[in-house]
DNA sequence: CTTGACACAGAACGGATGTTCTTGTAAAAT
DNA sequence: ATTTTACAAGAACATCCGTTCTGTGTCAAG
């Protein structure tokens, strides 16, 4: 979902995505030169490198010793048009407060990014109010997620009964992961783990909502659980 | 409707053919030499003077010094897609019975065919048994049919009430178009043109029906009336 | 008949473009 | 410490490819 084999890195994306840019507007792919010139790769083998790259992970066809001879693979242009990328702008753990993603923020500029499929968001969620946050430690265990998951936020400072929200609790100087209900006065938060009893918040003022969940991401990439 | 400014010939269509075919298929634009060698051209320079001439006409845009640096105008793709190719297969007279035909023509083979908007044929005739044929003569005139026009024929025995169609009597030895009935009986065909008097056929046998009329075009190009 | 426009072919030129080779750096592995 | 691997840059090379020039043949106008 995330990352892809061999890590596709900032200079792939950026390769794909002249690729696909420049077959729409200009009308033909580009040349070796033409790409390191939008992608800033001083050197024509440094680009041929990445291209083999690509080709070997079959994101593009070439056809050698033609001239502009390459193009997306279909299946991978659909991917591209069928992904979201949402910035991985920082770390969420117990102690300190969830960090925001400035407004404006470069499509490929980030340092890293979360590729997620578009249906796997509700399409209300699919504005660019999202960012990507990995969790720092277990602290968030009783939310039933774990240290190393990465959680889709969407921004916001309201939410409605039934939610996951990331609350910073003011007087306890503690950020959690909680269904969050409003009940006659005061707040009950929720954990996912059923077996854990619910926290009811009396003074509602104490309660900073940081952001709606709107996904949870775990990568096991063989690694021990 | 039907040919271009400077005639669109048998070049032309060839490359603007090859050109949309090799994007689709290819995923780039041929070369120069690539387009020779797909309609036959065995010199550049004169598919370079063919490629020239449909910038002129702004069928494709070049950019010049580039290889693969050329592109079908959006508008024309689009037209190219909306047009359908009818073959001009011959003559209709008053004398002469209707040519048909042969069932494999190749798209670009004929040596003059008709171009026609999808959007002016009826749905139900845009399959493939259509041809056209150029009027000679005067004999046609009871139809609204001059000398010149052309008329675009879907090849069928039968005829529904109302249709018209080009019939032979057999017993007259004449081909003429007129709109069709059947009435408890005998056949009446009926002239276009309302001033004229109905033919009443006795004898349905004697009336071969060789095709549909299903678009009349005349093309006035200056010339006197 | 001559002229000129047009269609066409072939060759030669030069710039554009993909390929490859050498060199270098830094991090990871041994 | 040494080797290996991944990444990067630049230059040199070999084609690919568009352009242009010369020449030929046809056909209609003058």
């Amino acid at each position: 979902m995330a990352k892809q084999k061999g890590e596709l890195k900032d200079r792939h994306k950026k390769i794909l995505d002249v690729l696909e840019r420049y077959q729409n507007t200009v009308g033909y792919p580009p040349s070796i030169r033409e790409i390191g010139k939008e992608t800033g790769i001083t050197s024509t083998s440094v680009v041929n490198y990445y291209l083999n790259q690509l080709e070997d992970w079959e994101f593009i066809e070439r056809d050698r010793k033609v001239s502009r001879g390459l193009r997306l693979t279909k299946t991978i242009k659909s991917i591209i048009d069928e992904m979201i990328q949402i910035p991985l702008v920082g770390m969420i753990g117990a102690s300190e407060p969830v960090p925001v993603p400035g407004s404006d923020f470069n499509y490929y500029d980030p340092e890293s990014s979360i590729d997620v499929a578009r249906s796997l968001l509700p399409k209300s969620d699919q504005g660019n109010q999202l960012y990507a946050l990995e969790v720092d430690g277990d602290s968030m265990i009783d939310a039933m997620v774990n240290d190393g998951d990465i959680v889709i936020m969407k921004y916001t400072q309201e939410a409605r009964d039934g939610e996951m929200v990331a609350v910073r609790l003011t007087d306890k100087e503690e950020t959690t992961l909680k269904f969050f209900y409003r009940e006659n006065g005061h707040v009950r938060l929720q954990p996912a783990n059923p077996s854990m009893e619910p926290i009811i918040i009396e003074d509602p003022s104490t309660v900073m909502i940081q952001g709606k969940v709107v996904l949870v991401i775990r990568q096991l990439s063989g690694k021990p659980v």
